[in-house]
DNA sequence: TATTGTTATACTCTATAACTATA
DNA sequence: TATAGTTATAGAGTATAACAATA
């Protein structure tokens, strides 16, 4: 039994260890960011179409693993500042195609660029170890986030 | 000058990849807590008062990488719900003690246990090289995030 | 004058509930 | 009746600027 409560714990410590540095990393590069055009949440809709193409409200909504009110939102603001535009679907009336503009696509590029500079700085001096477990433990992340 | 270009957009994928698993976790996270008393922002606070005693407002901000306003805001709904004080400093006018109380204490560990359970059904179906890899890649993420 | 905490203000993110239009 | 999108509403998190009190 010993031995039961001696995994719980150690389960018990990672998951609080992860939990705070995911919450504080997350944090932290929204600061580093230096984005003025678009915030951090609405530049991962724009990168998002950028790679995989148009898009439903509902299909963004489940990728991002947020409510379709709250994509609902983002996708306005997005659509105001002229990065996408709303496309009516031919082949079914209550369909909507949220589709990136020229605009949009360029300042995808630059903004993840600019986004990610501190971070590649960052993980410039990492040593080949600790580089390779990150990549690893990125895409249990990735799996445990989607799962 | 082409090992250059591959080592960086080695890092870029990196970042990308790193940034956008962080934030659909800790999304999830917050999706999975079950927490009714307290937002997530709000345990993670006690969780601190409760670990490592009484600390100013700026101590916490700082800690918590927020600005002061922010921190204040979210002592201020703690405050009210009696999961926290503020208790004046006798030796410095200026400076106010964050103190957490009794039924504070209870809360917080209650609702870390109920947070924690959804990520540690997670870990525990990791295979151990896995493992190994995500508590190092905690570390490496922590100190980034901190640094 | 510098430091600490707080208030004022404004904006984003988020969710649930309700509503509209189409299938 | 079911589905997709949207609007209405409300609350939390966040920052910058301004203010108050004390050192």
């Amino acid at each position: 039994m010993i031995s039961v409560a001696k995994e719980s714990d150690a389960l018990d410590r990672i998951a609080s260890d992860l939990r705070v540095a995911a919450f504080l990393f997350t944090r932290r590069m929204r600061l580093e960011s230096h984005l003025e055009e678009v915030t951090d949440s609405q530049l991962t809709v724009l990168l998002h179409l950028s790679r995989v193409g148009p898009r439903t409200p509902g299909q963004l909504a489940e990728f991002e693993r947020v409510s379709a009110p709250s994509m609902n939102r983002t996708v306005n603001v997005l659509a105001t500042a002229g990065w996408v535009r709303r496309v009516d679907d031919p082949a079914d009336g209550r369909r909507v195609l949220v589709e990136i503009t020229e605009a949009g696509d360029e300042l995808a590029r630059t903004a993840r660029r600019r986004r990610n500079a501190w971070l590649k700085a960052q993980l410039r001096h990492l040593d080949p170890d600790d580089r390779a477990a990150l990549v690893r433990a990125v895409e249990v992340i990735g799996e445990m986030a989607r799962r």
